[in-house]
DNA sequence: CGATTCTTTGAAAACAGTCAATCTGTGTGG
DNA sequence: CCACACAGATTGACTGTTTTCAAAGAATCG
């Protein structure tokens, strides 16, 4: 098995900024691969985290786990998402979250210095980036939303209406999680919804 | 009364971000003075949304008003905080959010496009500005997380802890739709946590 | 097939929401 | 200065939803 997946992230890029050869270069001079099979770590609470990250393949989850042992999830990615946890990248402390692999995983590692400094010299680049997280900041915004607004039906519909390609990925009960609600809950709602 | 409070912003500037005399004149040029009065709209659902704004003065109320009529607290800002609807910004669409003020406020209005022009044009400028849209979306991520993991009483507890600032400037029923819950649930849980 | 993981279901308990009434503090006008 | 109105906060009784705990059913994978 071949395992440059930087093709990923090329195509990933074509129509959405345009680089030439040699800037494209020099964000693969700085990636890294790295696998990570189901169930394993790519970051672990009081870990540190220093790099932006690009899924090149398979799926993740990051979440928080409370003292009692409960864990919540924070959120999914899977190919063509970025990865991580701002949090920690900006100020240098360990991280509170974690996050694991759903499915085998392939994920392109940025140094973030290199990588801020290619955002820099490549202005078109710098600015996609900043786009992606205003964006990312906008659905966190959302997400707040629809947590104080809607009911637990509401929620589980809007989520499959925004997050379709989640759906058959991700098991059931991690869904519930990622809505602030027990398995069996999740589980008794969609019957519900389904007599309809 | 004067009413040139642009003096609130250079002041803030200070010791964040070193900018000329020159570069603040500019800033100054595109600002506009806004004032807005208790119960008044800065922004109302259905409107464009195309400035960055800076609370130089008062506070201020960001909420959404759902089909049945249930207003909930997306976030509070008082003097020194900025204010907005970045999604609205973006994306050009009407705000699907209100704002209004809680006290007789005065808010800096910088057009976007030129404030934007700015931060690329003054890039101390510029990186200052990311770091602060950064900053909002660790917070938001924050809050969901909070959402997600705490008791009502826990969430109460930890609101206390990270916004003082506000506990004596805004009723408690805004407080509690900022928490997800009703009025008559965080008076019941602030006794519980008297007794204390 | 057997083991593991995930989902579903049921019954009881805990929790938050609703509705309505009362209480408290603030500010206004007579 | 007092009386009153108003907004916000509190309290009680009740209802509805979600969680918890436990068990049984699917589905998946080696």
């Amino acid at each position: 098995m071949p395992s440059d997946l930087f093709h990923v992230f090329e195509t990933y890029l074509q129509g959405k900024v345009a680089l030439t050869a040699e800037e494209i270069d020099r964000l693969r001079a700085i990636a890294v691969e790295k696998k990570v099979y189901r169930k394993q770590y790519l970051l672990q609470e009081g870990d540190t985290w220093k790099t932006d990250a690009f899924v090149a393949r398979g799926g993740l989850r990051t979440y928080l786990r409370t003292e009692n042992g409960q864990e919540h999830i924070i959120g999914f990615a899977i190919e063509n998402w970025w990865i991580g946890n701002r949090e920690a990248l900006l100020s240098g402390q360990p991280s509170r979250w974690n996050i694991d692999a759903i499915e085998d995983s392939v994920i392109l590692l940025f140094p973030h210095d290199r990588f801020d400094q290619l955002c820099l010299d490549i202005p078109p680049f710098g600015s996609f980036i900043q786009t992606i997280l205003q964006r990312s900041f906008v659905k966190s915004q959302r997400r707040i939303e629809t947590t104080l607004s809607a009911t637990a039906e509401q929620k589980y519909a809007d989520f499959v209406e925004r997050n379709p390609q989640f759906l058959d990925r991700v098991p059931q009960s991690m869904i519930a999680s990622y809505l602030g609600m027990t398995p069996e809950t999740l589980s008794r709602i969609r019957r519900q919804a389904a007599k309809r």
